[in-house]
DNA sequence: GTGGTCTAGACCACA
DNA sequence: GTGGTCTAGACCACT
């Protein structure tokens, strides 16, 4: 089963920016392995329904990131890199993110249940995005 | 000690949303009381060094979403309205943080299970903190 | 005296990325100061008679460098960021550099001065750049 | 042992480019001599996985610059000719090195005369070896 | 075929 | 006024 990208164009999160994260997504839960071939951009947007210079800034923007590759006229690959950041950075990292994350939910008001069946849904989704637009 | 305002200009959020999430965030955390009166749009102009203009959209949105008061010619209270964030403000916010969240941990390349496992443990520890932490 | 930017279409270099290159020059050698904000995309368009969007290019790439940050409706500025780079990091890439550098005119051929003569031309020619394109 | 050849995917400079560079790099410092087989390009190709027509698009820019010859059905050689390097190529080489340089002494934050001083000093250790180095 | 650069021009969000 | 996003379409370099 391949890796699926899609767009919500309701959310309000550029385009450029939702395939940015969809691939460092992927990367991260490694349903994208190094190597890995990217659609190419002319493909993704067809497939996508989107303008090629959309694609074409995401690419460019994960290059620069470095995490993917790219070989002109060649194709687009997941970087070999393995995590640039080290264990202990990532665990703090890890860390800071998720009382900041506790931290703000609670500030709305949002109990923790609540918060732990969003992640899950919005997670399901990623995994398994939907066809459409 | 006052209630203190400021800007981070490098995170990317406009100015007026920076405010206006900074108020409500001081509301929920009782840092704010209702009843309490807010600088004026002139003053926090001045303190934070930003345009008059930024500030009165951010107070007329917290105007409009009912968290805080405007007396022409008196100032700027807090509400005295319980029921600050309504239902369907929450959701968005919620359903915004978990995705910044899930794109964080990504970007860091952190599994998103390695995540909930982070969250619950911390959670735990918030619930039953130990003796001296 | 102003910082200048100037464009050379001979030298087979993308125009975006010779912006890119002379803000990060000017910003190593303190012509460009933290906090100092860089021309306006519309502005810099004129001037160096290219289109908006080559500017944008550029000014977006050094925002996610951190060379620069940007606030909408605001402006493009120099990012406080002292030297993201630890000096001894600075180092060893100064040295790795450097002797890169010494290899390849040796292998080209080329004696050390010719390459000092070549290194401060270029060098003049970019604390003073010519007005035309 | 032979001389080898390998690509970076990494650098962003074109297989055939990298291909050109390397001959010229061995010639240059005599690791490939004059009269010398270089592997024919469907062993290259095969080697260095890359399509055909990147290692023939690379030999045939050899061959154009007289760096080597190619003869029908036999091989190709490295030429009998001294000066491989013609004066304009070394010229832009070398223009293009220092550019290149000076770019990205820039992104590390060095100042152009902090750079210069570690080359004459590279330069001088070079000249004048200490003993045991 | 692949990706990279650039233009012209539109519309939006923010100060 | 500022920058950000997106489209449509052209042309180039590389495989």
């Amino acid at each position: 089963m391949a890796f699926r990208f899609s767009l919500n164009n309701k959310s309000g999160v550029p385009y450029y920016r939702q395939i940015v994260n969809r691939v460092i997504y992927g990367v991260a839960n490694e349903m994208l392995l190094p190597g890995e071939r990217l659609p190419t951009v002319r493909q993704l947007s067809v497939d996508l329904q989107v303008n090629l210079n959309t694609i074409a800034k995401a690419y460019s923007e994960l290059e620069l990131r470095g995490i993917v590759n790219t070989q002109q006229g060649t194709g687009t690959f997941v970087s070999q890199n393995e995590s640039v950041i080290d264990p202990s950075e990532k665990e703090k990292g890890l860390l800071r993110l998720c009382r900041t994350f506790l931290d703000e939910i609670s500030a709305l008001g949002i109990k923790t249940d609540e918060a732990f069946t969003a992640l899950k849904t919005i997670e399901k989704e990623r995994k398994n995005p939907k066809k459409g637009s």
